[in-house]
DNA sequence: TTAATTTTGTAACCAAGGCTACATTTGCGT
DNA sequence: ACGCAAATGTAGCCTTGGTTACAAAATTAA
C-alpha cells in the first residue's frame, strides 16, 4: 500500500465534485476535442466550395493554416469516416453526411457568435473565442443562446 | 498548374471571412486546446489537495478519468514547463507558476459555469459544457460573463 | 518480520495532428 | 507540342495523449 494520507489541513469547499462525475466531464470535454477537427474541415469546405466554387486541397490549407500535408491526411480520416469523397488531383466534395454535419457546425457558429457579440463582445474576439467554443456547447446551451438572440 | 477554377454557382454570400483571419482564428483554438489538458491537470491538483490534503497519481488517475501511465506523463510535461514539483512515490506539489494557474482556471471555471446557469441551463450540462468552453473564453469574453452575473 | 495489496513507475504500442523534404501530376502559357 | 510553375501526393519525423502489460516500491495487515 501506498504512504498514509494526509487529511486536509482546511475543511473541503462545500462544492465537492464527486471524481466519478468529474471524470465524466472530462470524457466527454476530451470526446469533443477530438471531433473538433471533422467539424472545422467539413464547415470550411462547405464555405470554399459556396464562395470559390470548389474546395482544393491548397485552399483548405489556406483557410486551415495549415501546411497541405496536414490537410491530405485529415481528408483521408473525413474520408474513412464517411464526410468526404476524393479523388486523386481532384476536388472535394461532403457526403451527404459531410453536408448534414457542415450545415449544424455553421448553423451553431453562426448562433455562438451572434450570442457573444449580443453581449457586447467585439467581433473580432467573437469570431475568435466561438472558433473553440462552438465545439463544446451541447444542444440544451445552444438553445439557450438561441432563446435569448429572440428575445435581443 | 492545376485544375482550372470552377465559378460559383450562386453568388458568394456577404459573410465573406477572409481566409488569412479565418486561418488565425483556428491557430488560436489550437493553441487553447493545447494548453487545455495543462489547465485541467492543475484545477484538478489543487482540488485535490484542497478536499484530501494531497494530490496523488491515483486520485487525478480517478478525476481525470484516464489511466495512472496518462497522468504520470502529462505530470513529466507540466514538470518540464514548470507546473509542478514531483518526486518519485511523492504526492504532488504545484509551484508557485502552477498555483497562479490553478487560481486563474478555477475562477474562470466557477465563472462560466454560473454564467451558463444563469441562462437557465441545468447544473448538469452546465458543468459538462464548461469544462471545455472554458480554454476558449479569452479575457474580453470573461469579463462579459461577469459583467452579465453581477446584473443579476 | 513478513506477506499481501496498493500505488507508482516503465516499456511498448497506437492514433491524431502538426511539420519538412521530395516526387508526381496537372494545366497554362509560349 | 512542350515546358514550367502550381497543385497534389508521399515518405518520414515529431509531440501529445490515450492504452495494456509488467516491474518495483511503499504501506498496511497478519
Ligand atoms: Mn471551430
Ligand atoms: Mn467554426
Ligand atoms: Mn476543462
Ligand atoms: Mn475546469
Amino acid at each position: 500500500m501506498p504512504r498514509s494520507r494526509k487529511q486536509p489541513l482546511t475543511t473541503p469547499p462545500a462544492e465537492v465534485r464527486p471524481p466519478a462525475q468529474q471524470a465524466e466531464n472530462f470524457r466527454r470535454s476530451r470526446c469533443d476535442r477530438a471531433l473538433e477537427v471533422a467539424q472545422d474541415y467539413v464547415e470550411a469546405i462547405a464555405d470554399l466550395t459556396a464562395t470559390l466554387g470548389e474546395a482544393r486541397v491548397v485552399d483548405l490549407a489556406r483557410q486551415m493554416g495549415v501546411t497541405h500535408v496536414t490537410v491530405n491526411r485529415t481528408l483521408a480520416r473525413l474520408k474513412r469516416a464517411g464526410f468526404v469523397n476524393t479523388k486523386p488531383y481532384r476536388a472535394i466534395f461532403l457526403t451527404r453526411a459531410g453536408h448534414q454535419l457542415a450545415d449544424e457546425c455553421r448553423q451553431r457558429h453562426k448562433t455562438v457568435v451572434a450570442f457573444l457579440h449580443s453581449l457586447g463582445i467585439s467581433e473580432r474576439t467573437a469570431e475568435l473565442d466561438a472558433e473553440g467554443i462552438e465545439h463544446h456547447v451541447s444542444p440544451e446551451t445552444l438553445a439557450a443562446f438561441e432563446r435569448r438572440l429572440k428575445q435581443h
